[in-house]
DNA sequence: GCGACAG
DNA sequence: ATCTTGTCGC
């Protein structure tokens, strides 16, 4: 092997992901994204909402491969789980900012076809997602991606701020606390002008904002009003719930191979 | 050029 | 994402 080649080689390794896959990726979120509906186009304009569903994914810390996908639904009115399920996954695709559906949305688009052939009647009229919709850098994130690929109502909930049109987690921490601004939502204007989504303090007690953005088929004040619903926590139930359940089902799997393993 | 960067 | 104890407040 000549000198040069052993200094090519490094770069090519697959720990990393190559800009090929990148602008693949790109052309893929460009070609959903003409799907892409920012409207309410709901049942009954939402009104007679019942199932909102919430999606999630854990992943193990001593094999970060491995992963558990959740769903559960809720009873908008009472706020009971009336649905739960995992799938248990290997997931080789690594985490690139700004293309987290590549990694995530497989899993989570398997769960929900097999609701639809299980549990039909149960099925949500609407999916909150652990991810950004459109406050995305090319208007497009997880939440969007999977409305689209499964025809279905969802919203982003961010647990963090994706920097994106000059947008910071200061800048936002500082409007949200910065004296007059007593308010407990404030809208996210990019530089540019455009309308990415709001920094919410969704309870009282909560500093820290979540930052909902809408998914697909879903206005903003639609996605807010529903957010607010599901707030019993600083994190929308359903998707608190289906990270609960997703981590306890790790840990539950975790002890069967231990078992195995010591026996 | 460097840093920032959902989960 | 994941790790982990204490700690503060009602």
């Amino acid at each position: 092997m000549s000198e040069e080649e052993k200094q090519v080689k490094p770069y090519s390794e697959a720990s990393t992901t190559s800009s090929v896959e990148i602008q693949n990726w790109i052309e893929a979120q460009d070609l959903l994204k003409k799907k892409l509906i920012k409207e309410d186009d709901l049942e009954g304009n939402g009104d007679d909402l019942k199932y909102v569903g919430g999606v999630d994914i854990s992943f193990l810390k001593e094999d970060s491969s491995v992963a558990c996908g959740t769903l559960v639904v809720m009873d908008l009115q009472t706020l009971q789980v009336v649905y739960d399920d995992f799938s248990l996954a290997t997931v080789q695709v690594p985490y690139v900012p700004g293309f987290l559906a590549f990694r995530e949305a497989p899993v989570l688009l398997e769960l929900l076809e097999r609701m639809k052939k299980r549990a039909p009647l149960l099925y949500p009229q609407l999916l909150m997602v652990d991810g950004n919709g459109i406050l995305h850098p090319r208007g497009f994130g997880l939440a969007s991606h999977l409305g689209v690929l499964a025809n279905l109502p969802t919203i982003g909930i961010g647990k963090n701020l994706h920097h994106v049109d000059g947008l910071t987690q200061s800048s936002v921490r500082q409007l949200l606390s910065d004296g007059k601004n007593n308010d407990s939502i404030i809208t996210l204007k990019g530089i540019s002008g455009c309308i990415w989504g709001v920094a919410m303090r969704s309870t009282v007690d909560s500093l820290k904002p979540i930052y909902v953005s809408i998914g697909h088929r879903v206005s903003l004040d639609t996605a807010i009003r529903i957010v607010k619903i599901t707030c019993t926590f600083r994190v929308p139930e359903p998707i608190r719930q289906a990270d609960i359940r997703s981590r306890e089902y790790l840990r539950k799997f975790q002890m069967g191979m231990l078992k195995r393993t010591t026996s």
